[in-house]
DNA sequence: CGTTGTGAAGATTTTCACAGCG
DNA sequence: CGCTGTGAAAATCTTCACAACG
């Protein structure tokens, strides 16, 4: 594979480089110069020949017989996530989750700055959090044009959602995460990714149950 | 397919379940009787094809010609998904996340209640949220023999979690939702799902850059 | 008729297994 | 020799297309 190839990368591997790269970042604090597919499949939780596939559609960065430079694949994997700049994000939402999330430090240190946080609730609307003052939702234009707003973050309750991520959209916001339990549809060239936690729970309720025997049968006689 | 059928479910389609358990509720709400595999499809943000396929792993609950009776397949998904009894969670880590999910208060509506909060900082053990005490994590064995403890949620810093992840399937925790960003290795019968908010910013981060035009070619003379 | 249920085809993802190369 | 890179096989998931049936 030559530099400028730009075959496309596989979805499943896409979402699974980000885990390579943390455990990159692990490995790299642990002092090893090099590492191995299997060394890396194991910190991500992966099988070894899954990690040699997903990483040979980045180009060929290995060394047969001896592992992968770390220091170089993380700038590559770095570089191919788009993670050598900085990606400015909107929280719309200030409730508990929005809080959390605005309080939670990480993404900003990841290259994440929040830049705008929004809410339509008029007793928020002018509060900070951490630093960064609450606006109206109506000023989503305004601060798209002040900073360069690329990812939009859905923290409201349900029923506004759709009309929040049509107004995310009218900004020029071009990546939604929506953590609003509901379907929200987006313009095809708008990438969307949801979390719901309620569904996620209910997901391991499913497995659970099985564990204990499996659903009640209706037309069981007890 | 009998009703004792217990032909395996792809997981797959138990994690679009609970989805559309949600457009079933929502439908229901606005006053229909029965519902089309093209209408729920709609709702689901699926294709119609997907969601008839899916729901015949289910059983034969459609009628041909007509559709599904909305409130009969809401009470046979809820059956398969477990969700005729509750699940009683414990929140492990009362930092930011974790307070935001303990406020949350969707879970506990859901049959998700919030039996145990645990913490490992003495200035947040003693304290209250939302009525609920937390308490040391050495308490865990006790909360999990109080409450027939299943499902545990951890939202602790990634140095914990593992840790805290012993501790749960010590107690006798066989389902896990994880929020620290690291990976965590589990007993073969514990199920494991994770949620993680700077792997989903990533995500969209490398399909935000590919429509910017790619990734910076390294050997570009400039 | 209209819509389900489902084999079969197609697409994607995972895994295997080994040639290739340092 | 050891480990990568990758075709090919296997498994899983999605979509098609239509017979079956109320």
């Amino acid at each position: 594979m030559s530099l400028t190839d730009r075959r496309k990368i596989p979805e499943a591997t896409v979402a699974r480089l980000p885990i390579y790269l943390r455990s990159l970042h692990e490995e790299e604090q642990a002092g090893g110069g090099t590492i191995s597919s299997e060394r890396l499949a194991e910190l991500a939780g992966v099988n070894a020949a899954k990690v040699r596939k997903d990483l040979s559609y980045l180009g060929s960065y290995g060394t047969r017989g001896v592992g992968y430079d770390i220091e170089y694949l993380i700038f590559q994997m770095s570089r191919q996530l788009g993670l050598t700049q900085d990606w400015p994000v909107v929280i719309v939402g200030v409730g508990n989750l929005g809080q959390a999330l605005a309080n939670y430090g990480a993404f900003g240190e990841r290259g994440f700055p929040i830049v705008g946080l929004c809410d339509a609730d008029p007793l928020v609307i002018g509060t900070h959090v951490q630093g960064v003052l609450v606006r109206s939702i109506d000023d989503l234009p305004d601060i798209a044009e002040e900073r360069a707003l690329s990812i939009g973050i859905i923290a409201t309750p349900a029923h506004a959602a759709q009309s929040v991520a049509d107004r995310l959209v009218a900004a020029g916001v071009s990546s939604i995460l929506n953590f609003a339990p509901t379907m929200i549809a987006v313009p095809e060239e708008v990438s969307l990714r949801k979390v719901d936690l309620a569904i996620e729970l209910q997901i391991l309720s499913f497995y659970q149950q099985r564990k204990a025997g499996g659903p009640p049968v209706i037309g069981a006689v007890g």
